[in-house]
DNA sequence: ACCTGAACACCGTTCAAGT
DNA sequence: ACCTGAACACCGTTCAAGT
């Protein structure tokens, strides 16, 4: 359980951030940070599937049980791993004079910081996003949108577009990135051919390569900022 | 491992699709449609947690290892659920005279049906999409926008970015609805008031109830497809 | 071809006990 | 306040065996 007991929380995702967090490194060898980096390292290397307790608390040091202290599940790790990733994003540079190149410069970040570990994307689109940096990020892109000129409900839907987009978009891109790319690809090419009465449509595509990931998430970003500033109007 | 031996596939979500499916019913009581209808009940009933092949085989009256001889592991079941809910998207009507309407028409049938199922969200994101029923669907998304003019490059992004921010969307939808709902949002609420220093503009956001979920996403899909219409002149 | 049954090597989580 | 250690009730997956 948590140092300060928080009236029986139920096992809701995100909500490790809501609980007071015990003094950083008081006298104990374990902190949240310590956690969730030991947790990246993890991830990075496996995947959700490499992700145990035993595992991680060996990295540590430490029993598997002592992790309880810190944090009230397994849920709790990947809460703090995802925050971490948001911590990656590149600092945004000034105000460039077009709102849209913010916001812009925002997404691409987020993209980069999220292909960087490829189990962060479908993480990122299953649970509440709440963490100190997932925040601090989310202050920014507010404050664009806000500067662009959206307010109230029209605010909150373009802010949540803006992420939601990118975080789909790069969810996807990793699903696919698997391991076994270019085999799958493949693959998944000679099906459709293989069925080319059912799918015509997509039977006729040509083989795209990883290559084309980039230009996707151009066109996509372009339109949906495009039609954003559209509704301003 | 699965009947026709398939040359030591790597294990990468949503090669079932890719396996020649075992002769449905031959002789046995177990086939892929019974095996995907449990689990989609099982998942509606308490999330992938609730998912182990032990209470899903109790359930189809059999042994957890006789799952084996139709699905090569836990994810492939995954795979099946994820594909049925596609499958429960409204058919469509017919050809609107505007094709922003047909795609819109697919976006809305794609939220509702990932939104009856809670979990799917998430795991539509997670994996690639290739089972029948998600290729019909992705059918008529790339006709549709053939038709209005989308080819090429162009063609493969726009249809990639409507499923996108649509699967996006509901996966941080339904993470939030979790269970505590209201309870989460006023706890998050609360938590941000507290840190206004921190992340002024957030604070300063009213604290909307669940009513908002749709009118979100319908902004957030008129910006996609106006900039994605802009994109054509 | 399809299902059984035993077994392997793990899990997350609890709780009382230590310091 | 923080960590240990034993224990509980599970997991997914394998493989040889049945029919």
């Amino acid at each position: 359980m948590s140092p300060k007991k928080a009236d029986s929380e139920p096992p809701m995702p995100g909500a490790i951030w809501l609980r007071s967090r015990p003094p950083a490194r008081a006298r104990g060898s374990l902190d949240r940070d310590a956690i969730a980096c030991a947790t990246v390292a993890l991830l990075d290397e496996g995947g959700p599937a490499a992700l145990s307790l035993r595992t991680l608390a060996g990295r540590l040091g430490v029993h598997a049980t002592s992790l309880y202290w810190h944090v009230a599940s397994r849920d709790d790790l990947l809460d703090l791993a995802v925050d971490a990733v948001f911590g990656e994003i590149a600092e945004p540079g000034p105000p460039a004079r077009d709102w849209s190149d913010d916001v812009a410069e925002f997404m691409r970040g987020l993209r980069q910081a999220l292909l960087r570990h490829p189990w962060s994307g479908a993480l990122a689109a299953s649970r509440p996003l709440l963490g100190p940096q997932a925040l601090e990020r989310s202050e920014l892109v507010y404050a664009s949108l806000q500067r662009a000129g959206f307010a109230g409900p029209a605010l909150t839907a373009a802010a949540a577009a803006v992420s939601n987009l990118v975080i789909g978009t790069v969810a996807a891109e990793s699903a696919w990135d698997h391991d076994g790319e270019t085999d799958a690809r493949r693959a998944m090419h000679h099906h459709l051919r293989a069925h080319a009465d059912r799918y015509p449509a997509l039977a006729a595509l040509p083989e795209s390569g990883a290559d084309g990931w980039p230009e996707q998430f151009e066109r996509a970003m372009d339109a949906l900022l495009r039609g954003l500033q559209a509704q301003l109007s």
